[in-house]
DNA sequence: CATGAATGAGATTTCATTCAT
DNA sequence: GATGAATGAAATCTCATTCAT
């Protein structure tokens, strides 16, 4: 008796489970608009009634993937605890753990990432609302951690909120291309973070001697558009 | 008879233009997938047959504003030389000019940019493979020109390429604050385009100096989530 | 061993008298169309499945609640016995006692009498044919007792089906509004009753003597749409 | 040029027209819930689609319907004046008048008014609502008819809702059953107005003079169900 | 060229009923 | 008997695109 009852919950939730799987995968493959219930619940194996005895519909499944992974980012993130940054090599070494930590989220929910970075916004206006929300989350965070950061004399001053901005977009694109369109999917995690990281703290700028040495400075040939300056884009689709 | 002739093919140029308009100014407000041709025909006041005297279709129509974004995109960043970016000083001072141009270009195609940061992915595979690629063709202008700088002197060694997609995704996300959100219309624009060549010149790092003074350097408290720390996100939609 | 046989048979009927009950109530609130089974069973507290145990399905227990309406009516009127209505005075008083015993079928099967006259036609073809054969039945029944009336000098002669029909109509009506509707709610059910009779027995007209005192009688302006004469319905709905 | 615009705005109006007309005669074939759109258009010969051209869907073509049922009925006991009802042989013959053109719109409106009859009720909220306001807005009218009659000495002082209501019960089961139904259509319509009007007036009750012949009254016998007394009516359906 | 009515494929969703446990 | 998850047929409605006028 008791094991029956044990099996049918857990047929339910092994259901559940498998139609949230199938859904995620199919909404990162496709797109949401592309996603047809009936793709979802042909993938399980199950009628299209079935679909709604779990869900309430396509788009409120979606709403909860895409807020699932806020969630997920949002408890990471809200977990981190700075205690002592006391000198630039620690914070440079936080960093870093940090940086691994989340990367590790989008590469463990690869999916979930793609889902959020393809198509959060665009799908519902209560969607849009609570992703711009979300940002704004992160945006007061880490112009907060900014600010604290130069508290201590660890940065400049600056506009710690288009710090952030510029931070989150710097993070963002790079994970699309590791993630999403795995174009960088040759480089090493670890390198990527460091680049990161080093490129937060310190920039581009070759160190002060160099001004000494001008003689390194050559001419600089017109750079930009070295495949083909006057490339041409495709113009129709069917 | 010539004149009515010209007429008739200014009426069409005209036509042509006032369809490209509405859809572009719907598009930007209401995505693609929200967007009805009968709109674009109602706001422009022709018959929905007409419509398709002018376009291909719904989809290609999206294409060509996609691309024409693109295009002015490409040609604006194909134009730029740098002849004698010999010190830092000038580089700043370029830096400072084309990013300004950049920014220009996205106030001025307020809602090209909006399509195309909106929902320019996702909406079908031909349209994706062409923004990738548009991808690429930027990063590897940048990655080129970074190299460049590094053979100057200028910077530092690093990768290149990733740098570049670091910096895409910086602008990106300032882009998408300041053009497409405007949760960052007060600040002036300047003011971004100065932050952004500062932070990708120096970063954030407090100079040398600084590290003469640790008595600046406090222990820093726990910084993130200061609003709400176990935030949860609305998970429910219809 | 004997009780438990006993208890398990006794359960069952509670059960099928839970659903008829819940059944019946729902009916009556929202009408067949609106009510959903899983709304039945959730009142009673039972599996969607167990309802196919005591009930073939929605139809048949609807079609079940109606027949048991129109069977508490045909037992009603079948019993009432008419063996001394020597006079007008006895028959209006035996009119009244029947009245207000029908009236009382319907106010103690208030739920019944908003099923059948809110829905009982219109669900399925075999409903509505056997309602038709009710309302044959009861027409039949009627012009034959109003036949008798006039076999025995009480009323006038004419069509004494017509007049089944009529009074038919005027106290279904009438229920509709004190039962259904209740917009008759403040008329005490006596003075309904009274009403009925007194129509039936004697019309509007006023008595003979009164065309002996024409003086009364002044002109009558138009009368009707005291409200709006050119009133405007709702024409739309979603 | 002219003839063809014409042609165009014709078909579209012969098309509505057959819409409105084949969704008419199939909702009174079978009722709201059994008619299906597609069985709408199918009869006309059209598209699905070209269905929501016409109308915004299903319910609000039904709303249509009852409303245009309900308009017709307004505006034609609307437009009645009663100028000189002075004595009961003008009122009577009034009534007749008003009773046969009431009689055919239902007959000329036979659809309209098995839709209204059948199911008017039970679709919608908004619906009902209306109908009920409709029913009060009889009810009033009727009322204060019966109490101008009153107040010129032609009919006795009642309860004049009451009166209304009943007034309205018996002629709309006679129209039940005369159009809907069509069980009384062997019977003249002449008749049937007459039938009304004089038992509206004057009732059923023999005239004074009979209580002189006491010998025409035999005793009655027990007189209902005819037919079958413990008749059983069918219980199941599928 | 322009029109705009017509098309119809296709997607979402509901819910009475079934049946394995 | 009871359960309740699963079924799947069926219905409504949308909208990009076509084509006769």
């Amino acid at each position: 008796m008791v094991k029956k009852r044990i099996t049918r919950e857990e047929k339910r939730k092994q259901r559940h489970a498998n139609l949230k799987t199938a859904a995620t995968q199919i909404f990162a493959e496709q797109g949401y608009h592309e996603t047809k219930v009936s793709q979802i619940v042909e993938r399980v194996g199950v009628a299209q009634g079935t679909f709604y005895l779990y869900y309430e519909g396509k788009k409120p499944l979606f709403g909860e993937l895409v807020n699932e992974f806020l969630q997920l980012f949002v408890t990471t993130i809200s977990q981190w605890k700075f205690a002592n940054l006391e000198t630039l090599d620690i914070l440079e070494v936080e960093l870093h753990r940090i940086g691994l930590q989340l990367a590790n989220l989008f590469v463990n929910k690869k999916d979930l990432t793609k889902i959020f970075f393809r198509e959060a916004l665009g799908v519902d206006e209560v969607f849009d609302t609570n992703v711009r929300e979300f940002y704004e989350y992160v945006y007061d965070s880490l112009a907060a951690f900014n600010e604290n950061l130069w508290t201590q004399g660890l940065i400049e001053k600056m506009n710690f909120r288009l710090l952030a901005i510029q931070t989150v977009g710097m993070i963002e694109r790079v994970i699309k291309e590791f993630v999403v369109n795995e174009t960088l999917a040759n480089t090493e995690l670890d390198e990527i973070v460091d680049h990161l990281v080093l490129n937060f703290l310190s920039g581009t700028r070759k160190n002060i001697q160099l001004k000494t040495h001008p003689e390194l400075q050559a001419a600089a040939p017109a750079l930009l558009s070295p495949k083909s300056p006057d490339r041409t884009l495709r113009t129709t689709w069917k």
